[in-house]
DNA sequence: GAAACATGTCATAAT
DNA sequence: CGATTATGACATGTT
């Protein structure tokens, strides 16, 4: 890079940061031989303000130093991920932890600077694109102008160098933890949609019909089904409520018929919406643990208005939704085919308490057969019922996350900015020092360089050097 | 009457 | 292997 320096020798300017890593050589091309001594060949102007210079000095250094953090990583905003993970410190932290002592010039317009940095900050136009971070970036290349000119209000902010660097360390940090994929997922809105199925298709032969069917009609496909023996354990009737599997935290096991149950002495959800309908049967008030057998549905339909007028009157008063009203299509069928215990405990008791229950009784065919498929299509309500359940908490779920997300974007896209507006700062403030520093610079006899003739460059160590614009060109 | 919605049911796969 | 559960698809009733 600075292969138009045959002469580098440390300056001594009284700079703790000169101790550092950085330094800064007097430069000479090839041909030209500017040498300078650390004693004095090549310090800064003794006429000027020297503490001034310190402190101008000492800026540069630490922006030299900054220029390490950038060279590792070319596209800091278009390919590191970038996950602030806390909250970015406020412009107003980036206030100067050194002071200059100098009268504070237009940070950029009033430096004399552009000229050894012509050119070098135009990738700054664009924000967005490629920020050199490379070293050479501030050499050979003036950019103090456009600069100024780009960044108009960039001059009215003083920011600390050395808090800055400490903010853009952390913000380096915080570009590395693979964020940038959340970002480009969020580039898509997630706007699918629940996934319910509302389709309709060709309508199919419908079960309800056999809800008004005989009997006969619920012949069991295998021929039926054996006998139970005929032990009545009574006492077992009810037991199992307490032991029914309760694993599904949306369920509500007993809603499904306790509502506008045939059995009153089950307890009515208040998560039921039926409650409010008029049910025929729930002026019964039968103790739920007293009875020494449940109420069948033969009784249900005797303590009923009774025969035809009891089915017609339930059939017209599902006001309720869908088939959830008073008596649903399987009540209606134990109804007709007398089963002798609740529905309740058909979808509710464990297999081997239901298998008891049957056992209790004897079932013909079709009365098994519909018992059975009462106990599978009621299981399968309450799956169905959690299932949907799930799924739009999922939604919701799924929208809170879009939400989060989509802060989380904009939190990105504020902290972005204000990054790219802090590095703005930062090459104008460097730009600015530069100048100040070079104004400074005197050869061996005491002759200023000129900006036209030199430009600074600094070397992957941080040393600094004088080097001739034509050499510089050369160098490329 | 159409659309949206709610619920039950079936078929099927998974557990 | 049967029982249970989960879920998509469909049917049906309600708003």
């Amino acid at each position: 890079m600075c292969s138009a320096v045959n002469t580098s020798l440390p300056f001594s300017f009284s700079c703790e940061g000169l101790a550092n890593s950085s330094r800064l050589h007097g430069g000479a091309s090839m041909s030209t031989t500017h040498r300078f001594t650390a004693s004095g060949g090549f310090r800064p102007n003794p006429t000027s303000q020297p503490s001034e210079m310190d402190l101008a000095w000492q800026e540069l250094m630490a922006i030299t130093e900054l220029q390490e953090f950038e060279v590792p990583n070319e596209h800091p905003f278009s390919t590191a991920p970038y996950i602030p993970m806390e909250p970015m410190v406020p412009y107003g932290n980036f206030g100067m932890s050194h002071p200059l002592t100098e009268p504070t010039p237009p940070a950029c317009e009033a430096s004399p600077a552009p000229a050894a940095f012509e050119g070098g900050y135009s990738e700054v136009m664009n924000p967005y694109q490629r920020l050199n971070p490379n070293v050479e970036m501030h050499h050979g290349h003036s950019g103090g102008q456009a600069m100024s000119g780009l960044l108009p209000n960039a001059h009215c902010l003083q920011p600390s160098l050395m808090s800055l660097l400490d903010h853009m360390g952390m913000t380096s940090t915080n570009q590395g933890l693979g964020k940038e994929t959340v970002a480009g997922h969020l580039a898509d809105d997630m706007e699918s949609d629940s996934g319910l199925s509302l389709g309709s298709s060709p309508p199919l032969a419908s079960p309800e019909n056999a809800a008004h069917a005989v009997p006969t009609q619920y012949l069991p496909p295998d021929g039926g089904l054996n006998n139970y023996a005929e032990g009545p354990c009574i006492g077992d009737h009810y037991r199992m409520r307490a032991s029914i599997p309760n694993s599904m935290d949306y369920q509500h096991n007993f809603s499904s018929y306790s509502g506008h149950s045939y059995f009153p002495g089950v307890p009515n959800l208040p998560t039921t919406p039926q409650l409010q309908i008029p049910n025929p049967q729930s002026q019964q008030q039968i103790p739920p643990m007293k009875p020494l057998l449940p109420p069948t549905l033969s009784d249900i339909q005797m303590n009923s208005a009774g025969g035809s007028s009891f089915q017609n009157s339930f059939t017209k008063s599902r006001a309720g939704s869908g088939s959830s009203g008073p008596y649903s299509r399987d009540e209606r069928r134990a109804l007709a085919l007398k089963i002798p215990f609740p529905l309740e405990k058909i979808v509710n008791l464990p297999v081997d308490d239901f298998n008891e229950l049957l056992s209790q009784y004897t079932l013909n065919d079709t009365q098994l057969t519909l018992v059975r498929d009462i106990r599978r299509r009621g299981k399968n309500k309450v799956a169905a019922q959690n299932c949907r359940k799930r799924k739009l908490e999922n939604i919701v779920h799924l929208e809170s996350e879009l939400g989060q997300l989509r802060a989380q974007r904009e939190h990105l896209a504020r902290e972005r900015l204000e990054f790219q507006q802090n590095l703005t700062i930062l090459k104008c403030r460097l730009s600015d020092l530069y100048a100040k520093v070079f104004s400074q610079l005197r050869d061996e006899e005491g002759h200023p360089y000129s900006l036209e003739d030199y430009s600074l460059q600094q070397t992957n160590d941080g040393s600094v050097y004088l080097v001739p614009r034509n050499a510089a060109l050369e160098g490329e």
